[in-house]
Formats: structure tokens, C-alpha cells, sequence
DNA sequence: TGTACATCAGTGAACGCGCGTTCACTGATGTAC
DNA sequence: TGTACATCAGTGAACGCGCGTTCACTGATGTAC
């Protein structure tokens, strides 16, 4: 049955809200378009009338997860801040974690238009983290891409480890949180 | 046709080596059996005589990985020498990198005996590299494992980007070596 | 404003494909005499 | 040492399943008069 284009809008952002959580929690390939689907209430038929294909999903999900975690970033009162939000057991047990933990290394061997806007999206953040760093400081592009390297990493490996060894988990955590203040002071 | 106890061994071994190439090459989902076996000169008919499932082959390569990996660790003259090893473009655009980089978002998706190998693989990591810091550093063990975080993380980023944004993936890398150092720096 | 028709969002069955796993079979190996 | 037989590593066809995608159809929406 035909639907109103207002909620025709409503059903693809709500396959792309499904999709983003369900790709962040459990990887792209083991998520099907059923599934995102019917996570949003529909069938899977009519995914193909919002979306070209589930890689054009996947590349709109890189789109919209990047969105959500550069506003984080800018809402946050300054790095120190961020890193205790971004390092925190919360974090590390949340389903749907920061798209670059959840999905850089899957697409890394997706074709080329999911890279891009994944790639576009880690400029972005790696720009809004820069943002918060002192203007003449030279070295302030290196500190934002080595913060966003041992934040990404350190909650890639402390999830990795949580369920089999959490006291590692939890030093690894330790160990970041500290350590990062050290890649962001100046001198 | 029968083969030889010997020949069997050279067979899992050659199975073991393809799977641990194939793997971290397109991850552990890209790769079937019948590829695995058939890298290794066999047919997939025979892969069930020497492992019980494809997960447990996947245990095994962790295992054999890790090792390889801690082996480079070991054998390297001194942490700033193994970050240099590390953080290189030949990493970023070897095949088959580092199983924290290649595999770890996989790992974290798949059941208990695998994420347990794998949790086991990074702790014996971790401590090879903090076997190169002076023994009585109270921060050691933290220096440690950031330093395993800012480098799986910067080359995780760098990979994931390098096809899209080569600058981006320069960029990363630099600023990984130069913070890597601050974070090994006593004091 | 009301009516008739074209449009098209969504449905659900179906297709084709690849994958993990099983299994009957083959024939070389290893062992018992 | 030589022979006969049991064992078992490897083969290749087949099974069952899930997944991405297609398509004929439905019926509500939007539009032309």
C-alpha cells in the first residue's frame, strides 16, 4: 500500500537509524536487510525503492554515525572531557560503540564509496578534535591523529578482551586515559 | 587417499598458514573453508579431519599470530626501533597486518573460545612490550598497553583511509610516531 | 470541491548464490601375523 | 622379511541455510479535470 511522502521520509530515516545501531553492534556482514528492515517496522522488499544497495546503506550510515560523534566532540567542554567520555566502561559496553571502532576494519575491505565517506568522516573528526587544541600549536594535527589512534585502538582492544579478561580490559583503559592526557599537553 | 602421519602434520600446518594469511588479509568472514584448504593445496572435504569447525581454526590462528607478533616484539632492539617497524607504510599496506589490527573487531563478534585466545594473544603482547620498559616504572604496565592502543589504533585509521585519503593516512601515521614516543617516555 | 485515474511505497514470494558442514567413497599407509 | 587386512587422510558431491536482490502485485496517495 502506498504511504504519504512525509512518512515515506520517516520509514528511510528510520531504516538508516536502525541500520546505524545494527551495523555498529554486530558488524555490516552480520546484519541482514531484513533484518535493518525490520528493525524499522517494514519489510525488506521496499528497502530497494530508499536504498540503491546495502553498501549504499553502509555508506550512509558512515554518513550519519560520523554526524553524531564530531557533534559529541564539539558539545564536549574540552579534550580532557572528552577523553574521560569517550575512554569509560560505558563506552566499552555499549552495543552500538563510535563508528570507528565498530566498523573501521570492515571497511576496509568495502568498495570504494563506503572508504569515502568513512575516510571523510575520519577527517572530520579528527578536525573537530584539532579544533579543541591550541591554534599555533605545530604539532596539533599529529596530537588530534595520534589522540583519535589511541582513543579508536585502546576501546577496540578493551572490548576485544572485556568478555575473556577484564581486569586487562580495565588496565588497558587505565593505561589510555592516562596516556592520552600525555599526546594532548603541549611541550 | 591415505597420506602419510607426517604428510597430515604438513597439511594442518599449510591449512594453519593459509588461514592465518587468508584471515588477516579479508577478515575472518570473506574467507571460506573451501578457499583456506584450497590455498593450502587441498580440498575442503578434509578441512574436518584436523579442526572441528572454522572457529576453531580461527582460535588457532590467534594462537599462531599473536605468537609471530610477540616473536617481533621481542626480537626488536628496543621500543622506539619496534614503533618505527610498526608504524610504516609497509604495515599500512602489507596484506596481512598485525591480528589486533586485522582481526580484533571480528574477534569481538564471535564466540568464547576465539575471543579467549585472542584476549590471551593480546596480554602476552602487552607484556613483551612492557619487557622492554625500565622494570621499575610504576606506569609501566599503563605505558604499555596505550602504546598497544595508539599503535593498533593509528594503523586500523591509517588503513581504513589510505585508499581514500592518502594525505589523511600520512598524517596518521606521523602523528602516531611522534606521540607514540611521548607516551613510552619516562617521566 | 468532487471524481477518476495514474502513480508509486510497501508486501511477500521467489531466485541465485555462496558458505559451513556432512558423508559415502577411495586408495595409500601402517600393523598384525 | 613378506603378506593380508584394517585404518584413516583426503576427495568431491550433496545438504541446508541465510542472504542480497528482484518482481508481480496491492491499495493508498496525489493529481488532472
Amino acid at each position: 500500500m502506498r504511504v504519504s511522502k512525509q512518512k515515506a521520509g520517516e520509514h528511510r530515516d528510520a531504516i538508516l537509524a536502525a541500520a546505524s545501531r545494527l551495523f555498529r553492534a554486530r558488524g555490516f556482514d552480520k546484519v541482514g536487510v531484513a533484518e535493518v528492515t525490520q528493525a524499522a517496522g517494514l519489510t525488506h522488499g521496499g528497502f530497494y525503492g530508499h536504498f540503491a544497495s546495502k553498501e549504499a546503506l553502509a555508506a550512509e550510515v558512515c554518513d550519519l554515525s560520523f554526524g553524531n560523534a564530531v557533534r559529541r566532540v564539539q558539545a564536549s567542554a574540552g579534550l580532557e572531557d572528552y577523553i574521560d567520555l569517550y575512554v569509560s566502561g560505558d563506552h566499552r559496553d555499549r552495543e552500538g560503540p563510535c563508528p570507528m571502532v565498530a566498523l573501521g576494519t570492515d571497511v576496509s575491505r568495502l568498495s570504494g564509496p563506503v572508504r569515502a565517506q568513512f575516510a571523510e568522516g575520519v577527517a572530520r573528526y579528527v578536525a573537530a578534535i584539532r579544533a579543541h587544541m591550541a591554534p599555533e600549536d605545530p604539532l596539533a594535527e599529529g596530537r588530534a591523529a595520534a589522540l583519535v589512534s589511541i582513543l579508536v585502538g585502546g576501546m577496540n582492544l578493551a572490548r576485544a578482551v572485556a568478555a575473556s579478561d577484564p581486569a586487562l580490559s580495565e588496565q588497558i583503559l587505565a593505561g589510555v586515559r592516562v596516556q592520552a592526557r600525555a599526546v594532548i599537553r603541549p611541550g
